[in-house]
RNA sequence: GGCCCAUUCGUCUAACGGUUAGGACAUGCGGUUUUCAUCCGUAAAAUAGGAGUUCGAUUCUCCUAUGGGCUACCA
């Protein structure tokens, strides 16, 4: 790539930003990293109607969870801000006047109401796909059918207008994606697009061609959902008389189940979440994040982008900058990807394993705050191999913490035979009596104890873990012994012997 | 309806004209761990259909089907 590689992520506030748009982030991300390019972010919020406060917020921390931050921003700044479109509002309009001079735009003063009018007319007749083009427009209310002196009336009479794009008849848009190869649109099939709406902002398409180009952006790398727009893009480039940057149009992210994009209500209904955040609706309705499920930022990141892309090689657990090394637009499919919640699972349980216990143990501070990291971090040891969350451990190591309230019935049932009692009691003699209390001589002195009873191991353990833990499986029972401790062994099984008997 | 894009195991995907169509997740079955999990092994599982082009098509072309996207003074 000869020229500087600029990408840039250009979400709308909208809402929350769900996980197909991290996606398309981190791709920008992983791009501009791979070629000592620039990333950067803009706020599109030209549709003041559909603005939602919070929402570029969210946007920026949840990249910044991901750790996929830009480089220039809104807050970061940066050579070619200010980043926020509305904040940018003033330079658009000459923009769109430049375009009416050369004969790229016109002016349209027809209402929307009466264009929706126009349209259910022509449903009706028989004819679904009424648009505004290079036929219709010489049959509507514009400066093409208008004569000069009435277009300057109406625009110094301040009358609600529109700058519609004129695009020509009949001419084939051709431009070449990196992910789909050479896309071919004819222009009979494009309709005038509005590109300066009346409320004085301009609409996504001007708005965006303006700032890639003032932002010098080298690649458009963005959602399919765009494909149909580009070659309105394209022209609106060779209006201008600037180079087009390099487009590649993402596959899109599905719904695992049936058909469809991934929606924002999806998660919540499948049991899985559809945001990097947990995010609240004005109304108060929650939906649910990957942070706050408990994933780890890293394997989120990893889980994501597999979908969509693959190095060629059978490595799956990427770190983001190997992500970055590796990573290749002419590896990105075409396809779009069913999301699978199961993979992601599988991939935050890869991520808990290799994990630095100290580090578990250091999370677990805020659940067992009088513990100490040591301790926790052994906790974590223990625990992590059959835990896919760190909240799994906290739900599934309590008993190493604190003593069982409660022991598993179907293990009672089970294990705890007429005499347990009896054994368990001999055995808490010989245990007060271990002198140096760890893993290896519990065991030893335990072994001993069965051998010299005849009694079978596998038929016997299950009753000390029930009155040590209160449960019929987990990690190895004399681990879990030595890590409570002497003193709590014995206190738990008097509690226990007495409870089961 | 129109336009555009896509189509390999249930899912994510590999194979860029010649392979017993490979891997991963999930699933089944074994083994290790006298528990569970981990780990290891193993099985089942796919080129949407039809025409071409070619000595040979998952791969190239066309048609059909299916899925998806777009079709606003939304992005």
């Amino acid at each position: 790539m000869s020229n500087k590689v600029r990408v840039r992520f250009a979400p709308s506030p909208t809402g929350p930003l769900h996980i197909g748009g991290i996606r398309t982030a981190l791709y920008n991300y992983l791009f501009a990293k791979k070629h000592q390019g620039t990333f950067l972010i803009r706020i599109e919020d030209t549709d003041q109607n559909r603005f939602v406060p919070g929402a570029q917020d969210y946007i920026m921390e949840s990249l910044n969870w991901a750790g996929i931050m830009p480089t220039e921003g809104p807050e970061l700044g940066g050579e070619y801000g200010p980043y926020v479109q509305s904040e940018r509002q003033a330079l658009y309009k000459p923009y769109a006047d430049t375009l009416v001079e050369n004969g790229h735009a016109y002016y349209a003063f027809d209402s929307s109401e009466e264009l929706t009018k126009m349209r259910d007319h022509s449903k009706t007749a028989g004819m679904p796909n009424w648009q505004y083009n290079s036929i219709t427009r010489s049959s509507m209310v514009n400066s093409l059918t208008l004569s000069r002196e009435e277009v300057q009336r109406r625009l110094d009479a301040c009358e609600p207008h529109v700058i519609r794009m004129k695009i020509p008849r009949n001419e084939d848009v051709r431009f070449e994606d990196l992910i789909r190869g050479w896309v071919v649109v004819n222009t009979n099939n494009l309709d005038d697009k509005v590109l300066f709406k009346s409320d004085g902002m301009p609409t996504y398409h001007l708005a965006n061609i303006v700032d890639d180009h003032m932002m010098k952006i080298s690649h458009v790398i963005r959602g399919e959902e765009w494909l149909p727009s580009a070659p309105l893009h394209v022209l609106l480039y060779k209006a201008f008389g600037w180079d087009a940057p390099l487009f590649a149009h993402l596959p899109l992210l599905l719904r695992p189940d049936g058909n469809g994009k991934l929606s924002k209500r999806d998660g919540d209904r499948l049991g899985f979440p559809v945001f990097p955040l947990n995010w609240t609706t004005a109304e108060g309705e929650l939906y649910s994040g990957y942070r706050e499920a408990g994933y780890l930022p890293t394997a989120f990141i990893n889980m994501l982008a597999f979908l969509g892309w693959n190095p060629g090689t059978p490595q799956e657990i990427f770190s983001l900058e190997e992500l970055a090394q590796s990573f290749s637009l002419n590896r990105v499919s075409k396809s779009g990807a069913k999301f699978d919640a199961d993979k992601a699972k599988w991939f935050q349980q890869q991520y808990l394993k290799a994990l630095d216990n100290t580090i578990i143990g250091q999370k677990l501070l805020s659940h067992y705050p009088t513990e100490s990291i040591e301790r926790l971090a052994i906790m974590a040891g223990l625990m992590k191999e059959r835990a896919v969350f760190i909240s799994d451990i906290v739900a599934e190591g309590e008993y190493l913490i604190s003593a069982p309230i409660e022991y598993d019935e179907q293990t009672v049932i089970k294990k705890w035979k007429a005499d347990s009692a009896d054994i368990m009691r001999e055995w808490l003699v010989i245990l007060s009596s271990i002198t140096s209390f760890n893993a290896d001589n519990i065991e030893k002195s335990f072994k001993a104890y069965l051998e010299d009873q005849h009694l079978a191991f596998g038929a016997t353990m299950p009753q000390l873990r029930l009155l040590l833990t209160g449960k019929g499986l987990g990690p190895g029972i004399f681990d879990i012994a030595a890590f409570i401790g002497k003193k709590e062994c014995i206190s738990r099984m008097q509690a226990g012997l007495i409870a089961l008997t």
